[in-house]
DNA sequence: CCTGTCACGTA
DNA sequence: CGTACGTGACAGGA
């Protein structure tokens, strides 16, 4: 059955234009509160309706006939002010570029082509729902497969009303509606009603008389005012009710299809013209996966015609003769850890011609040399040029990752599967249900083969590299992604495939002790309670023990708390330590012991190749500052700051007769503040070359270098990364110990001694809330939509991202640029010496004993010189025979 | 089995 | 009431 959705254009519209402010408008001045409003409303009703397909009605200029019935009708109405004329072109332009259908026809209002539709979508078995803030069209419910969803006011108050809804709402059937509106009349139209006769009356009326024949007829039983009242406008309430009845034969006929056709891409250039900032992903949403029907030349595109690479010669030719090369891989498991079982390549995107080269072909000599250095287009790619890496194949020509390009695009955006992007990016859809019926794009299917799947997703591929590129050059990004996200692709690549080696014996030993210590702690803290059934790693348990009150428990008062109750965590307990120190001090110890027995010792042993080093995934699309992430495992949150933990470090080691080279940045968040801010103080910090901590508290605290204490040098520290993450007095305050009061005013100290750093910050913010997006010195983007959030508490969190996304952003584009150049200049010099890890501002090099003399200087020259900054970049280097000794 | 929460490791 | 991550355990729901 479908399910037909009429909206009226006109009124939804007139409805939003005075519901929301008239300043709304975009950068350039078009005001945009009607088609704002209307968008929002249609993107919730999509949402909630799910219709199958949507027709919207719109009034035309031209009298009506009901003009001609009645001179007075809506005589009152003055012409619509100019923003809102202009915005009915905006909302046609939406409409249009959703695929919705729209109709009008002169002499008509729209009321009465949506009572014609309804009429003629209920003949032929179509449900119906009726959106409009008109409440004319309650006449139309009177059919069980019609509704009406009236704006009540506003552009999100909305009920939803069936016949007896209807009924209980105004007092009368929806066939009564028109002779109850008569003779209450409607203002809103200019048609008196009864004097003395309101809604409550007019309903009682219309009840007990059954109309307005049964009313007039009886006239005379009515109390005397009412009675004169009723006799003197009988003819004014007669003429109401012969406009107030819609027609249903105006001369249009229903299109058998009314299913939308959106144009995503069209949509989102008009969104962003618009400054729509969040519509586009919310429409998306709404209209789901099975809104967009595809005509049959468009779904050609989508579906795959295999063909089989009959020998590896063919597959090489295919390979080599393509101006581009878009693939995708079929994998036996994880997407570069495991077999391939083929590449799906596209041959012809217009007729979807996909051909299937088996795994097996690329043992062949010439299919790899092809693959090696073929204009690659895909999704992911450094699965596969990892794993190509594993077979021996060194792929060089990636020229676009749609992967990469849609995370550029959009870094908060947390999916980047191509289904997900088809669906963003293009103007296909991969429904969830009965995909192969209607011929889409089904990129999850898991009943296709191999061969069909790959070759789904490589179309997908095909399809996205327009749209992407595109956008990617709208939003400046194409320098950024083609320098240096494109390029770090095979960098990466090449260092998952190195991995870094570990010594297993040291990490088991390891291991073991810490069980050791973890099983005679817990026996400690079990008996310290009497309790042998604790759980010692259930925060609820501890919970209990800590702060019931006894006898269940110690009556302990916590000074934090989480989402659910008192904390438990490391600070809360060392405050308590000393009010039960044989539980709490054990409680911390096993604490410790337990997260490095568990997540290091465990989770390591568990990660270390037959190659006895770890693999880990970089991941290039999951941080939204342009970080990268680590993970199976994550390495970079490997254990320093206490020894305990750092003890894990010594199981990272080089290769026999190598060492391990390790590069960091000095400082680098601060130096890119010093820099973005221009501080003229910050700057001379950093160039003088002083300890920056204690500079800074000199200036802070006021007081000579040489006299700056320790205390004073860590609040100065805590200061400056403080503030690169928009902390305010509060927090520093609960970091140091101290007031809030006494933190605001070292906050206070710092901002005068650096006063372009408060600038900056405050300015920073500004732009990005004007923007809707925060932008590095490198292009890198990221949209920051809570900065128009109405809760204050997440606005205050959009700040704070604001400030820190221009920062750490930046460090992490010039990074990204230090791994690239040092990747290709060890490539370039033809050294064994290669990288194996990086940790944000940090990379391992394993250098041949031989190469040391080359390669460290290198290194340390291309990291310092990767960007120029009005502070230089500094870089502290180390060798050591493993990463916890490497000491300069 | 999946999801949310807590806790905790790093830059 | 400091940004950005990933992992592991528990607990509750499906």
């Amino acid at each position: 059955m479908t399910k037909l959705l009429l909206l009226d254009g006109n009124s939804l519209v007139y409805r939003a234009f005075f519901a929301l402010p008239q300043d709304m408008s975009t950068a350039s001045g078009q005001t945009t509160n009607a088609v704002f409003g209307f968008t929002s409303m249609f993107i919730n009703v999509l949402k909630e309706q799910r219709p199958d397909a949507v027709l919207v009605a719109f009034d035309r200029p031209e009298p009506t006939f009901r003009h001609e019935a009645d001179a007075t009708y809506k005589a009152n109405r003055e012409s619509a002010p100019d923003p809102l004329r202009q915005q009915m072109g905006l909302v046609r332009e939406v409409l249009s570029a959703l695929g919705v259908a729209t109709c009008e026809l002169a002499g008509w209002e729209a009321d009465d082509l949506i009572a014609t539709a309804t009429e003629q979508a209920v003949a032929r078995g179509d449900d119906v729902v009726i959106v409009t803030g008109d409440r004319d069209a309650y006449q139309l419910v009177a059919d069980p497969h019609v509704k009406v969803l009236y704006n009540r006011r506003g552009v999100s108050d909305y009920a939803l009303y069936d016949e007896a809804g209807i009924e209980e709402r105004t007092g009368v059937t929806p066939a009564m509606y028109p002779q109850y509106a008569a003779l209450r009349g409607d203002p809103s139209d200019n048609l008196p009603g009864v004097p003395g006769v309101g809604e409550k009356t007019a309903a009682k009326l219309i009840t007990t008389y059954g109309g307005l024949d049964g009313i007039f007829d009886h006239v005379d039983e009515q109390t005397p005012k009412l009675r004169a009242s009723l006799a003197e406008h009988e003819e004014r309430v007669r003429k109401n009710h012969e406009v107030m009845i819609l027609r249903r034969d105006a001369p249009v006929e229903l299109p058998e299809s009314l299913v939308m056709t959106p144009n995503m891409e069209e949509v989102r250039r008009l969104f962003d013209f618009l400054e729509f900032r969040t519509f586009a992903e919310r429409m998306a949403e709404a209209l789901g996966p099975a809104a967009v029907v595809l005509s049959a030349s468009e779904r050609e595109q989508l579906v795959p015609e295999v063909t089989v690479s009959d020998s590896p010669s063919a597959s090489a030719a295919l390979l080599s003769g393509l101006d581009t090369v878009d693939l995708a891989v079929s994998w036996e498991g994880d997407a570069g850890r495991s077999a391939v079982r083929g590449l799906a390549v596209v041959t012809d995107g217009a007729t979807a011609a996909v051909t299937w080269v088996p795994a097996d072909h690329l043992d062949d000599g010439a299919v790899r040399d092809a693959l090696a250095s073929a204009p690659l287009r895909a999704h992911d790619a450094k699965a596969l040029i990892r794993s190509a890496s594993e077979w021996g194949v060194d792929i060089v020509g990636l020229e676009l990752d749609t992967a990469i390009a849609a995370y550029l695009l959009d870094p908060a955006e947390a999916r980047y599967e191509l289904a997900h992007l088809v669906e963003r990016y293009t103007r296909f859809a991969a429904p969830a249900d009965e995909p192969a019926a209607r011929g889409q794009l089904d990129l999850d299917g898991a009943a296709a083969d191999p061969a069909t799947s790959a070759g789904r997703e490589a179309l997908a591929v095909h399809q996205l590299i327009e749209p992407i590129t595109a956008h990617l050059a709208d939003q400046g990004m194409a320098d950024l992604y083609a320098t240096i996200e494109n390029p770090l692709v095979r960098v990466l690549a090449r260092m998952e495939h190195a991995g870094i080696a570990v010594d297993v014996a040291d990490l088991r030993a390891l291991y073991e002790r810490l069980t050791a210590d973890v099983h005679r702690l817990e026996r400690v803290i079990k008996d310290v309670v009497g309790r042998d059934d604790l759980n010692i790693n259930s925060p609820i348990q501890l919970r209990e023990i800590l702060y019931a009150a006894p006898p269940a428990g110690r009556g302990l008062t916590s000074t934090k708390k989480t989402k659910t109750g008192a904390s438990t965590d490391a600070a809360t307990l060392e405050k308590l330590r000393d009010e039960w120190p044989e539980f709490i001090g054990p409680l911390l110890q096993y604490r410790e012991a337990e997260k490095l027995r568990g997540t290091y010792g465990e989770g390591l042993l568990a990660e270390v190749a037959a190659d006895g080093r770890i693999h880990a995934t970089f991941n290039q699309t999951v941080a939204r500052t342009g970080r990268l992430s680590s993970d199976r495992p994550n390495l970079h949150n490997i254990p320093v700051r206490r020894d305990e933990g750092r003890l894990f470090r010594k199981a990272f080691i080089p290769a026999p007769g190598s060492r391990l080279l390790v590069a960091d940045y000095n400082q680098i968040e601060l130096r890119c503040i010093a820099h973005l801010a221009a501080d003229p103080g910050l700057i001379a910090a950093f160039t003088s070359g002083e300890d920056i901590h204690n500079a800074t508290a000199a200036r802070v605290f006021a007081v000579a270098p040489a006299d700056v204490t320790l205390d004073q040098r860590s609040k100065a520290k805590m200061v400056s990364y403080g503030l690169a993450y928009g902390m305010e007095a509060y927090g520093l305050g609960q970091r140091l110990n101290i007031a809030t009061e006494e933190a605001a005013k070292i906050l206070d100290a710092y901002f005068e001694a650096f006063p372009n750093v408060k600038a900056y910050m405050d300015a920073t913010v500004v732009e990005a809330r004007k923007r809707g997006y925060t932008e590095t010195l490198f292009g890198r983007r990221r949209p920051i939509p809570e900065l128009l959030n109405g809760n204050w508490r997440i606005r205050q969190a959009g700040e704070r991202q604001a400030m820190n996304a221009g920062i750490q952003g930046l460090a992490a584009d010039i990074f990204k640029v230090a791994l690239v150049r040092v990747d290709a200049a060890l490539e370039e010099r033809e050294v064994a010496s290669r990288l194996v890890l990086q940790v944000h501002d940090e990379v391992l090099v394993e250098v041949p004993e031989s190469e040391r003399e080359v390669v460290g200087p290198l290194v340390v020259d291309l990291m310092r010189g990767s960007a120029e900054l009005d502070v230089p970049l500094e870089v502290n280097v180390a060798w050591g025979n493993t990463w916890a000794d490497a000491k300069s």
